[in-house]
DNA sequence: CATAAATTAATAAAGTTAATTAATAAATTG
DNA sequence: CAATTTATTAATTAACTTTATTAATTTATG
């Protein structure tokens, strides 16, 4: 592809960029689609077939799309179609949590390759970015010299206040407040020379789902992710919004209002860590949450009301973005069960019927499919579309 | 220009595209920094000066472009500034409202050329419809033949659901609920072949701010339009966003809380509808807010304390619009008089200080330059944006 | 004060890229 | 075998870039 400059609206297009622009359409159609004879990319974007057919072929020198089985049993010649080539680019996607960290290595089409977990009670720099290293040794160790050149990059999913929201104290405290120092890109820089792309964590479990999952199916949608606290991500035109500054979709500061009328964040009623703190008043220990999916049923009689509290913000909130950008539809998704994430759609779908929605369209509400691993994996995906694919935005 | 076709980044592009969208591009540098030399346009577009020069000559010949003086006193040969020919494109605005209803004839800079209003206590279609067909006639009267085939099109701001928050009954309810099946662009038709094109009022209102007002200096910001019923805008990278059914910015739907905790929007808390209610209840006839601007400053025993709770409620909408997309600023507009919505700003800058920010990137809160006008004004730029601007979105 | 030098702007000519259209070949089905 | 669809090649066209030239100034110098 080229050096990239030609990516906004607002810049004047040549030859060049017209070639850029076409190759990312088509990836980014193959990405969409899966697998699309070269007629179909004709008729979608709008480009003449021997156009396509040079595309086509180039990038399929370039290793990045194979071709399929010819597609027999209709008149005439059978049709070849095209799709991303699995090995055509690996990039490494890195979550930094408040409970966990993960490290991946995934393929053109969001396989996952390398799966490496680090759990703690808070994150300390010096120990993410020894876990972050060890795991660009894994996948090192693991790829061919070829498959190695053709990692595209690292992104890098975490909260943007990562050092707040946490009553840490003691001998490690001050080096967590370290946190609010450091420079991703620059930490990242003394031990790789790939690209890296920062990106809030919400968001990137957005950009999965918008690639990978339900997302497809719907042209402007606001996700949340229930995690150990809420966040959110925006989809716009079939891309996902980062925002001037990364903080779109901080669906975790939208206003709440607390049990005796006083204002709160959803971040404050509708998080996991909410549930955690139900569960430490009732003696239990929350951590069972976070390594055994089958306590979510078990505790049951906690998980319920949390359910019920939860689905109640959710609904408001949600109609709160839908005033802002008229939302097709809302994706949830979360650190926890399916079963438990099905439940609260639900939930969610009922209690939005008892609110005031006058003046609003009501956009459907949907349950995300990724679950834990969207915001890795997510991350995983900023490399590969700023070097391959088109972003409406 | 050329059929419109290849506006969407999602579409291949070809080299008619490209001029296309190079010509786009000069005249939306144009018309934002008001008069460029063509070296400027160059640097600011990353085309080569012999293109630009090339470009600038064709759309000068169309009628599109004129050059100013040249500009001496610096080393070298003098620039030729150049500039939208206020003469080249005409538009029709017209806003249709809950109080009164406009019609403006605008130049290619935004100058008003013709501009007739009626009022009403409700509108109705036959009577809307009329004013509009007088309208076109006054300005076919006024125009030249030349001129008059230089209008590009009409654009109509209305409210999403004219129909709604009503409390019409009589002889005239009837009527006026036919509103709700009414296809303006259909009825238009009738009596003019110029293309239509329907936006919702208060997102008209955003885009003259952004093209004629203080919107220019923001890259993403929501704007808030306090009129009869408070509604609003959204930009996003230098652009109107009018979101895929054009309900994006419909501000007046966000959640509000109502005096006893019970749940409310936005539009029953922060509009002049509800400083009307104040005044009938003390007596006054709330019909001169509409007629007399000085009315606001002798009613200021009723205004002050409406701008009080309208200021708090904005403050908090205002933060809630910034958890879904990062805002750099919010402005402010209505129709009220200039002196009431600086006081308005002033009330609300300091009531976001009172809220809970954590997580949001804190907007400036801005007030808007152009007042009741500014929903025809930009009703009138949609055809003129469709034709012969980009539109980032 | 006149002239030369330097600078900036605008345009022209030539060359390059990547699209389109038209023509042709290839592979199937019925 | 005829019709149809797919894929490719060849020729043409559009619109850009680069390089070079001319024009109009301001600044410096004798």
């Amino acid at each position: 592809m080229d050096d990239g400059l030609v990516r906004s609206l607002s810049m004047g297009l040549s030859q060049k960029g017209v070639r850029d622009h076409n190759e990312r359409l088509l990836l980014s159609l193959l990405q969409r689609h899966g697998s699309l004879p070269a007629p179909d990319l004709a008729r979608l974007s709008h480009l003449s077939p021997p156009t396509i057919s040079a595309i086509l072929r180039k990038l399929e020198s370039d290793g990045l799309l194979t071709r399929g089985d010819p597609l027999r049993g209709k008149v005439g010649k059978p049709s070849v179609p095209m799709m991303l080539d699995k090995n055509g680019v690996y990039s490494i996607g890195i979550k930094i949590g408040r409970r966990s960290a993960n490290f991946l290595l995934t393929d053109f089409t969001g396989g996952i390759r390398l799966h490496r977990q680090v759990t703690y009670t808070h994150p300390l720099p010096r120990e993410v970015f020894g876990f972050v290293q060890a795991g660009l040794a894994a996948a090192a160790s693991d790829l061919s010299h070829s498959e190695l050149a053709r990692i595209c990059g690292i992104g890098i999913a975490a909260p943007f206040d990562l050092w707040n929201w946490h009553d840490l104290t003691g001998p490690n405290a001050a080096e967590f407040q370290s946190w609010k120092n450091i420079d991703f890109t620059a930490e990242m820089a003394r031990f790789t020379d790939l690209p890296v792309f920062v990106i809030n964590d919400a968001t990137a479990g957005c950009q999965a789902e918008h690639l990978y999952g339900r997302g497809k199916q719907f042209r402007d949608y606001a996700y949340f992710f229930v995690g150990a606290f809420v966040g959110g991500g925006i989809v716009l035109n079939n891309a996902v919004y980062e925002g001037r500054l990364g903080n779109a979709g901080a669906l975790g500061s939208l206003r709440s209002v607390g049990p005796s009328g006083e204002s709160r964040q959803l971040v404050d009623t509708a998080s996991i860590h909410t549930l955690e703190a139900r569960l430490r008043q009732a003696g239990h220990n929350p951590i069972t949450l976070w390594n055994n999916p089958q306590s979510w049923t078990d505790l049951a009689d906690h998980v319920t009301p949390w359910l019920d509290q939860t689905a109640i913000e959710l609904a408001k909130a949600s109609l709160s973005t839908c005033a802002v950008i008229d939302f097709e539809a809302i994706i949830i998704d979360g650190a926890f069960p399916p079963v438990i994430r099905e439940e609260l759609v639900k939930k969610v779908r009922r209690a939005i019927e008892t609110e005031d929605t006058r003046g609003l369209i009501l956009p459907v509400i949907e349950s995300g499919s990724i679950g834990s691993d969207a915001r890795a994996l997510g991350a995983a995906c900023s490399p590969v579309l700023s070097q391959f694919m088109l972003n409406n935005n």
